[in-house]
DNA sequence: GACCCCTTTCCTGGTT
DNA sequence: TAACCAGGAAAGGGGT
């Protein structure tokens, strides 16, 4: 069967105008190409921003979901509390500083935040000097990429700022290093646990999520970092796991470009939702629209499990 | 290539 | 009337 789909939005996904774009701070939360639906936005000066010393609090997180995004590394499985600082605090951490607040990551993080400093210090051009603003007022794309390569760049210099890391340092660096059996261990007795248990030993173990962010983990990873989407989705009970959504399509959107898919919608969207029900992941709540609840099989949303 | 899993897409019908 | 909800059916696509 050939479903041709008719593109209702309005974002272009093409590989051109997506090169254009810098990736957002956070791929999970890719920006919608917000330029599609405002036509005009101020821009910024980034001279600053280049550089992580410059950077607030907010940057720091944007820099740190980008980087964890970028090695698929759970964002739930990092402490981000660590991490509640500006990027003054940030660049004068050491590299034991990092592997205690990061724990396996943190070399990973020192070696990207060393990269940044000095390629801002020596005036590389890694940022796109490109803003974006979403129909949702201040949600803004403003880290690029990391580089994948960050290993194999000359290092001038600081060498102790930059301890080349070794290959056992980087072995399986995209696979997440496991989280805290709360964050990941679905109820014993639970549909999802069985569906779990009668998976082969391999593909319970090997890999956390081959497939990357699910559609529950990036609901959840909104409402963990509200600073992040002002007005996209919010905590209707924060103690039960209720959840509205505000911007249904925009976050619909912020999916859809994360999957690459500018065709998604809030009723595709939550479709998929509802699918969650079934597995536990989610819970029906019931006369009220937009409202949905985390079930027995979401985790890593209660602020106990942080 | 088969199978599994997680969506994605389309659809119908009901509710707000 | 529009937006949303519910859920069946089938397909897409990545991983094993």
């Amino acid at each position: 069967m050939v479903r041709q789909t008719s593109c209702v939005m309005s974002v272009p996904t093409s590989a051109n105008a997506e090169s254009h774009v810098p990736a957002p701070w956070s791929a999970p939360y890719s920006c919608v190409d917000a330029s599609a639906m405002v036509p005009a936005f101020p821009g910024r000066s980034w001279a600053q921003e280049t550089q992580p010393q410059f950077w607030s609090k907010f940057q720091v997180w944007e820099w740190l979901q980008q980087t964890l995004d970028m090695h698929q590394i759970d964002a739930a499985s990092i402490p981000f509390h660590n991490f509640d600082m500006d990027g003054q605090q940030l660049c004068s951490m050491s590299f034991q500083d990092f592997t205690q607040a990061a724990g396996p990551i943190g070399p990973l993080l020192f070696q990207s935040i060393a990269d940044l400093k000095w390629s801002g210090q020596y005036g590389i051009e890694i940022f796109a000097p490109l803003d974006i603003k979403t129909e949702v007022n201040e949600f803004q794309c403003s880290i690029p990429p990391l580089r994948e390569d960050f290993n194999t760049w000359p290092c001038p210099g600081d060498e102790q700022l930059r301890p080349r890391m070794s290959p056992q340092d980087l072995v399986d660096i995209k696979t997440p290093f496991p989280p805290p059996a709360a964050l990941t261990s679905p109820t014993p007795s639970s549909p999802e646990s069985k569906r779990l248990q009668n998976r082969p030993q391999t593909t319970q173990h090997k890999k956390h999520n081959p497939r990357g962010t699910h559609l529950w983990e990036f609901i959840r990873d909104i409402l963990l970092h509200p600073d992040r989407n002002p007005g996209l989705i919010k905590w209707e009970d924060r103690a039960a796991g209720v959840f509205r959504f505000l911007k249904s399509e925009a976050v619909a959107q912020l999916w859809g470009k994360k999957k690459n898919n500018s065709s998604m919608t809030y009723e595709k969207l939550s479709r998929a939702m509802r699918y969650y029900y079934k597995r536990e992941i989610l819970e029906r709540v019931d006369g009220r629209r937009l409202v949905y609840k985390f079930g027995r099989n979401a985790q890593g949303w209660k602020e106990t499990e942080k």
